[in-house]
DNA sequence: CAAATCTACTAAATCGATTTACTTGAGCGC
DNA sequence: GCGCTCAAGTAAATCGATTTAGTAGATTTG
């Protein structure tokens, strides 16, 4: 491609932004000055106070006039900064990565910082490979979404959800003591003893704590989780018939049940599925509480009663601790761990136990025999 | 932050990868040659012909043992390209967004591109604003997602439901006037004759089209749509409420209707609630057809009938095409617009129409009376 | 044997900025 | 009038590659 070196300088086009950007050079020739005093005037550094006034004016109008915009590559080359950051996510579409990325934009675009994305679909030569393109594009810190992180990286990391114990990550989780604590003490307190519960997949990073808090609140309330009642959701699909076919399973325990928690709303969706289709009616026969309140979880139908993950916060955070941690440099303490507190959202989807007598176990008494 | 100059130059430490990358210039002085041959050996430069392969050999293995990576930002700059794309869209989540970005990553990424993203949300100093900013960070183009492109731009752009007739703007659209011929033919097979529409935001770029393909649709079946039973979507959220609302507004018209027509899954979902909650049976009373065939519109009670686009297909499409015009150049030839096929998706959100004798009009007699 | 051709490389320019270390001339004190 | 400081800038190095135009020595050719 042919290029004019120099063209008509009307100052004025029919299209102001017509014309391909100027360079420092070209600039510096026009005003009859060098790059580097236009670059220290364009910058403000210290080392411009002795410039007059009246020429850093003569500047600044010439770089609006001829629209001079800075080469990003060359500075960032230059300041070996690039102003992105990586975010590597299992998967873009199904409602809680979007969510999360929505915190992520609305924070860093803000600062003037870009993001590059990446899925990788819980391929292992992915989860290895990406983070590495990541440093070769230089970007200044990484933000990992429900993804494992392993392997130590060379630059700061966040990770939402995230709950390895990896140096240089913070950790952006939920309160999932809490969360456990709110879904089971709003089934008790309906009257539900017998309760099933649906496992996330083994590749989720949530689904070991998830399910350890659950015991855990499951104590301290005196109910007990029979091992008959606990289903996993199995495949690697963004669709409710996992959690569907997870409940599918229960169903076919001879073990009976008054209310089901899923592991998240999508899958709860899919229990409501498999349950109605068995012929129990939610919340009437069988309550169901999902997990996230993803956006139209209010919409489905029974409405969703569910713990509400403050996921967009949860991105913002995610950014927001990462841009402080590159701000400070690389030495400086940061926080490892950033909690977030969950919220039950009561809806339609849970209802007060019906056959409350037959099951009720007595209840203080037995701690802890089922698991 | 201090700069050592050289450290300790132990060819080994614990960790392969821990040090910080080796510089082309490193390298070539560990080896004893100039920067210059490595790089035309490494690219595999005709004007490496001449060395020979035991040269060739030691670079290779001295590049991979002492883990090369060539910077990306200096390759960058002095190629004049970036390998990456812009990619902007109204919002992430909410389904729709999501599934076309994992078209375009799908794709990208298996081609060495990375895409930034950014978010307008409407706001028109946004839309003005990011593409700028994307020419800035040096994209090679830009991908445009339901996002008006009114100003020309200075590269190559793809717009996945764009229908304005820009210069340098390849629109993905889909076939609407087939699209609006499956719902509408699908509805009228049923029995269908009094059916209301919800039009989508005047913001969405599809909102025009396909009310006009609705409408040729209509007059080709020979069915009237009463203006009355035309609403239209307002506010600006990926809530079903949106939906509901306009449904709201669809049930105080006096005017009856058998089947409704959404804009979209979300509406459409919102649209059930409203007329569950006026006591309309759905799909007994009122047959609803959606929009789109979002992931879980399959699980939606009822399940939603709906017309299926292929967003992923339409990404990846998107990817295709601009990479091709990138690979090929300024000056090449390329599609002003590609087309993908909509589907019909019968599920359980439409049915037979049952009152239809008091409703029929003499169909084929009264054209384009109503509208 | 001189010229031409190869072989195996390298020097230096370039991409477009930033930044440190000068330079040059003027003003000022003594 | 000598040295000093200050004002107003500039030259040159640098970031880490790519690429064009050479070059020095060996080999072939006429």
């Amino acid at each position: 491609m042919p290029r004019k070196k120099s063209r008509p300088d009307t100052g004025k086009t029919t299209e102001g932004s017509e014309r391909r950007p100027v360079s420092l050079k070209e600039l510096a020739a026009h005003l009859g000055l060098s790059p580097s005093t236009l670059s220290l005037v364009l910058n403000d550094s210290p080392a411009a106070s002795s410039i007059p006034q009246t020429t850093k004016d003569r500047i600044f109008a010439a770089a609006r006039g001829l629209n001079y915009r800075p080469h990003f590559l060359a500075r960032s080359l230059r300041m070996q900064r690039s102003h992105t950051l990586g975010v590597l996510v299992p998967e873009i579409s199904g409602g809680y990565t979007a969510e999360v990325m929505s915190g992520i934009e609305e924070h860093l675009l803000k600062a003037g910082y870009f993001y590059i994305i990446a899925c990788h679909r819980h391929k292992p030569e992915l989860l290895d490979g990406y983070p590495k393109l990541f440093v070769d594009r230089c970007v200044e810190g990484m933000i990992a979404v429900d993804t494992p992180c392993r392997a130590e990286m060379p630059l700061p990391v966040a990770s939402v959800s995230g709950h390895d114990d990896v140096k240089g990550v913070t950790n952006i989780v939920l309160n999932h003591a809490m969360a456990a604590q709110l879904a089971l003490r709003h089934l008790v307190d309906l009257g539900h003893r017998r309760i099933a519960v649906i496992k996330g997949q083994t590749f989720s990073s949530d689904t070991q704590v998830r399910w350890d808090s659950i015991r855990a609140a499951a104590r301290a309330l005196g109910v007990t989780i029979h091992p008959s009642l606990v289903s996993q959701l199995e495949s690697d699909s963004p669709s409710p018939e996992v959690g569907y076919l997870a409940t599918q399973k229960l169903l076919r325990s001879s073990e009976p049940f008054t209310a089901l928690f899923a592991f998240n709303d999508v899958s709860a969706i899919g229990a409501i599925h498999a349950l109605q289709e068995a012929g129990r009616r939610v919340p009437e026969e069988v309550s169901v509480i999902g997990f996230d309140d993803v956006d139209n979880a209010a919409f489905y139908n029974p409405a969703l009663t569910t713990i509400r993950q403050p996921l967009r916060q949860m991105g913002r955070l995610a950014a927001e601790t990462l841009l402080a941690r590159i701000a400070q440099g690389a030495g400086a303490a940061f926080p490892e761990i950033v909690t977030v507190e969950p919220e039950l959202i009561v809806r339609q989807s849970t209802a007060r136990a019906q056959h409350l007598v037959a099951v009720r176990p007595r209840a203080r008494k037995r701690l802890g025999s089922g698991l």
